[in-house]
DNA sequence: CAGCATCCGTCAGGATACTG
DNA sequence: CAGTATCCTGACGGATGCTG
């Protein structure tokens, strides 16, 4: 998903498609949803996300941090100390936003069979 | 967004997380969603949704539907007629999952100005 | 501890030509 | 008309080493 998607407005329904995009380009990253989610009920540090997040590099975790606060979807709070203490907590906006992705989980619950029965349909008739 | 996320299970709240993600596959694609938004009230040709997405590269088109298909999410029927004619449809499914995305869209109008500001600001402060 | 810099592989997606 | 087949580019994301 491109950031700085320009939207151009001719277009059926554009209008309502890019706002769509927009959002989702915000969470459709591989790691933001599992962060938000982390964040989302206090304060987490760095190092605590890391270990959250089995997998994730250092640089993916930093870039996924910034474009989240960029956003205003984290705060990130650094406790001049040494050694450094920064803490990330997930916005009001943020947790907004998550019961409305939580609506899609819901989404993907009740239709997780029929999407599997079609996957595999599609899947079967395809080479023959 | 990686396709066949096999979604390891050792992982705090990966469950909810990888649920969404995998929806969010489905949709985060830059053509999926004005599609399914083109073919939500009725069936489309191939030509039609052509005009209908400006840009479109022919091969995304067919990409973007063989997909949408595969999950359930459009209807496929060809007419077996000379020139050929094929009309896509998007499922009951499909349309459910539009309402929702449509929550995205309201969290999105309530928190434009915010998160304009938000980056307006992250933007302006880190150059410094 | 909490990062930034660098290199590199993969893949979504664009352009274009050809076909049943 | 409704695709398929190639080629190509740029963005996303992984691995690793260095630092205030």
């Amino acid at each position: 998903m491109s950031r700085g998607n320009s939207c151009v407005p001719d277009q059926v329904g554009s209008a309502e498609a890019c706002t769509i995009l927009d959002v989702l380009g915000r969470v459709s990253g591989k790691w933001s949803i599992g962060i938000l989610m982390e964040t989302a009920h206090g304060p987490v540090r760095f190092t605590g996300l890391e270990r959250a997040m089995p997998g994730i590099s250092r640089r993916m975790l930093t870039l996924t941090l910034r474009n989240l606060e960029r956003d205003g979807l984290l705060e990130r709070t650094v406790h001049p100390t040494v050694p450094p203490r920064v803490e990330y907590t997930a916005t009001e906006m943020a947790r907004e936003l998550y019961e409305h992705l939580a609506g899609l989980t819901q989404w993907a619950d009740r239709h997780r069979t029929a999407v599997a029965a079609a996957r595999e349909a599609f899947d079967d008739g395809a080479h023959r």
